[in-house]
DNA sequence: GCTGGCACTCGACCGCAACGAGTGCCAGTG
DNA sequence: CACTGGCACTCGTTGCGGTCGAGTGCCAGC
């Protein structure tokens, strides 16, 4: 059955009634707040419609409605108008990134912006080394048979291994690895090239062949395969609002949110077709992990630029007021990747 | 009032029950539970004057009896016996920490470690840069303006700041200043040395003064004034255990877990004397921080051997169970320091 | 100094009734 | 045919009174 204009209309008034009381919506009540030029009467059947569709839900029999999972999404999808952000929080965001001097500041003072702006659990993802460009590389020798790696991408981050190799070493060799090194990686896209990486031991003679094999067998762990992704967050206490906090729901969600794993399937779980400028939404039961299952999530790729280096987003309960986060996650992330190509 | 044995036997079996149970505690059942060989009439009498003199509280006139802040620092510092840990939580602690690679790795193992043997809160700092030693210090060219300071410490973390001189400097130069650096600082604790840092400029040819006037400012800044402290945080679930979720206690405590600063002041406090081999417990409202009065903190200091690199520790109600919460602190730290003496 | 007994206090729990928000249904109307 | 007003009904919430029982303080007696 096709959703008349108006039955699309009570559902956002109920979304938004909802969203702003937390308790569920009469007709009465959404006739009075709403100008919908009808009777409570014929609102009513209505909601019996798009309750049978499974969009709005009654807790008990004689109680208001409120919206389900799906009803929020396809608010989310059609119903919503885009809200600009307020001048005031255009001002916050800038005021708050432009101190920033080095990367571990940047994503610090996104995080705990993000979790400000919305009032929500918000989590920032470190640029990702496999998305990142090498920008420099550097060998510093430490003994004879150690040296350390030290990789600078483009986005600031800076990256150390200690290499045990696997003999001693003289520092001439040492300088003509780096060398070599840096004539093939630099630039490239760590992530899309596994196979320069495993190609250096072929540019180098016999006798730095263990030595070479040793570094590239550490670059691709440490680079190439997504290891050391790291995450921020913030916002947690964020949590102890709203209905979330009953009867061990918080408690899990709080268990979840410690596992990083998590952390990053939810916010970077970025599509590999590149940017996407509008943020991604996973509402309630949408979410693959059971523990969150009461929480929508809101997140988005950023990067200097076109390219994406990582993600972020914030999440909260489903009751959310998706126009407003939507639009702060997105101004932030575009924020963050101006502050990075400026870099 | 002196108060005599057996009063202290029952303020110590009131907290013990009080802790097991989470509720209240009455004269019939602390002579049940304990063979106190005495009538609940009598422990009631005992119980009147412990109140009186602000040991132990009721909720209400007719309830049980609750240990106070004042009732918990007795029994910690008086009547509580050492609780060996038991060899499951010895091997639980080797098999966790074995397996660690590097030092991130041993911080985010110690502190889950932490929280999942004594079920609360755990909050581990990195070691201090300036409690630690330098091992190594390199700089890295990355143009003709920009050098990249390394910093390798004795505990295993690796420090590094980009750094923009005032002038050009040539790759002897930077050899040079190397060098230097490395001769003056290698083996040294840097908090100790802020004067060796600044003596820097003196020992270097007038051409080389300005960038090493850059250079000794930028490890001044980083490395000895305390900047960048880190702080490892595990187990903030477990803080919906327990009474401490009603009204917005939980929250404030949220808050206050996600200040660095706070943190920081909780477990990093050691003593300037050395080593305290006994761990620290503030209780209640001997905490320094409001949002913090309602919970207890047990920390301690760890570092390789005598020497003291930072603090760990534990952060729950203070309804907690205080003899298991040291010992397993203690012997966190001990591991801890003991992995780092390795290295 | 300890004990048993006793009166007392007060929160927890239970059942009951009144209330009211909200619904579904239906007959009536433009 | 779509909308409306009216009405009976449902059911969670609130408030009240009464009972129960855990726990206490006090006191006389051993």
């Amino acid at each position: 059955m096709a959703l008349d204009e108006r039955k699309l209309e009570v559902l956002r008034a109920i979304v938004e009634d909802y969203v702003a009381t937390e308790e569920p919506v009469g007709s009465r009540a959404l006739v009075e707040r709403h100008n919908l030029n009808v009777s409570p009467a014929t609102v009513r059947n209505d909601m019996a419609v798009l309750e049978e569709e499974g969009y709005i839900h009654q807790p008990h029999t004689s109680a208001g409605r409120v919206p389900t999972d799906r009803g929020y999404r396809l608010f989310v999808d059609r119903l919503s108008r885009v809200k600009p952000l307020s001048p005031a929080e255009r001002r916050a965001i800038e005021r708050f990134l432009i101190g920033a001097v080095d990367l571990d500041d940047v994503v610090h003072r996104t995080v705990r912006l993000l979790a400000q702006l919305t009032r929500q659990v918000a989590v920032v993802q470190y640029p990702s080394l496999t998305r990142s460009c090498v920008r420099h590389l550097e060998l510093v020798p430490i003994s004879t048979t150690r040296i350390m790696l030290v990789v600078i991408t483009n986005t600031g981050r800076v990256e150390q291994r200690l290499v045990e190799l696997p003999g001693p070493t003289a520092s001439d060799d040492v300088t003509e690895l780096r060398r070599l090194i840096n004539a093939k990686l630099a630039g490239q896209q760590l992530g899309d090239t596994p196979a320069l990486v495993q190609a250096l031991v072929e540019e180098v003679g016999p006798m730095l062949r263990p030595a070479m094999a040793t570094l590239s067998s550490v670059l691709l762990e440490t680079l190439v395969e997504r290891h050391d992704e790291r995450i921020a967050l913030a916002g947690t206490a964020n949590l102890t609002r709203g209905a979330l906090d009953f009867q061990g729901t918080l408690r899990s969600v709080l268990e979840a949110l410690e596992e990083e794993v998590v952390l990053l399937k939810l916010i970077g779980e970025i599509e590999a077709d590149g940017r996407e400028l509008q943020p991604r939404v996973r509402i309630g039961d949408e979410n693959e992990f059971v523990d969150l299952r009461t929480t929508s999530v809101v997140s988005t790729g950023y990067g200097p630029g076109e390219t994406i280096v990582g993600g972020l987003g914030v999440l909260g309960p489903t009751r959310m007021d998706y126009p407003g986060t939507i639009a702060t996650v997105r101004a932030v992330a575009r924020y963050v990747g101006d502050l990075l190509a400026q870099n």
